[in-house]
DNA sequence: AGCAGTATTGTACTGATGGGCAGGGATGGC
DNA sequence: GCCATCCCTGCCCATCAGTACAATACTGCT
């Protein structure tokens, strides 16, 4: 069973060949040529167009685990999505990755605990209640500050804003402050990623 | 390992005896009483309320699976977001459910490959992802545009996309000029929300 | 009357963003 | 060789975004 880490440089990591002693690090180009079906290959997530490269390899037949050094829930539905069959930290112990070499060659997923419920809730909404998870955002604003939530989320700047509702862009910011507390986001940019799962009415 | 089988009343399936000898049927009653952590519990989704009992045992530290005579992605992903860790037709053969088990105790994730793409695929478009309408609109652009493009799109600064990219935050705005012009957006804003499918114009 | 919450606006500051101007290096077609 | 295109970078500047530190006014509730 080949173990093949596809890294862009010189990231190598000594637990991977802990984890298996065969493991041999490869380029895209490498990973491209050699990974054929039944082989397990990582694929670490800060190689250029590495959902491309999950893709390619897992329509023929290799095992595709995506190894990240920052996880989050949203890259962990990108790596599955492409069709990676695992997910997890690059720097993950030995065991932990032998641990998920043996879950996703049974033909199961594996996802770190801690992202589950993220990735599990965000799929539960797509395709359950999705309608309702919009208020479930926007619930706890006040009318003036919904009302430059969703004129954001469209993409307005704040002058843009300021006209639309008739007050000034000091006044726009003030609302944007609260609604970046509540909402606990950083800046619009976080805003407008929560609030693009919706779909606009 | 004890395996505790949860059902109404008389489906008892041979199959689960054969894939585990010390198998046992209990009624959710039993199952409240009985089962505690490391224990297999295998719950039909045909009973009432079977979401609270997954969500009891689970949070117990039980592995819970969840049967189903007629499984669906929706269902699959009320199981998952109720705290089970696989889902599986009721009459799987006996090999399949050793290896839902084998997966589940490794902390893997375990759904039928025919429902995975539909519970990812569903989920991925909720977070903003959209692979291939992306695809589209990312056509025109040069390789390193697009990765540019797929960064920003993530909600990463400029100083960020450097970093990943390996280059300086002024390359990363040349690149993004790039973009905005050939994609005829005016800003990081509205190119979100273009790569997020919406109706920004 | 006093308090809490909301809405509004001001000044001032820091950092992020977008772009103009001006290059250098690599590649590939003609 | 020439030219086009792409990729990378420097300096500089105008604008925008977010926030700290304020103030004023209205509303509903106690």
């Amino acid at each position: 069973m080949t173990q093949l880490f596809v890294c862009q440089g010189r990231d190598e990591i000594p637990r991977w060949r802990a984890a298996f002693a065969e493991a041999r690090l490869v380029t895209p180009q490498q990973a491209r040529a050699q990974a054929g079906h039944g082989d397990s290959v990582w694929v670490m997530s800060n190689i250029e167009e590495w959902q491309g490269l999950v893709t390619l390899l897992a329509g023929r037949g290799a095992i595709v685990n995506v190894l990240s050094y920052a996880p989050t829930s949203l890259q962990a539905l990108q790596a599955l999505n492409a069709g990676a069959r695992g997910y997890a930290h690059a720097l993950s112990p030995a065991e932990l990755l032998t641990q998920v070499d043996l879950v996703t060659h049974h033909q199961g997923i594996w996802v770190p605990t801690e992202l589950m419920a993220q990735v599990m809730g965000g799929a539960y909404r797509a395709l359950g209640g999705g309608a309702q998870q919009q208020d479930e955002a926007l619930s706890g604003l006040t009318d003036r500050e919904r009302a430059v939530a969703l004129a954001v989320a469209e993409g307005q700047s704040n002058k843009e804003v300021a006209r639309r509702l008739e007050i000034t862009e000091r006044t726009v910011k003030a609302h944007l402050g609260a609604i970046f507390r509540k909402l606990g986001v950083r800046d619009r940019l976080q805003l407008i990623l929560r609030l693009a799962q919706r779909e606009v009415v």
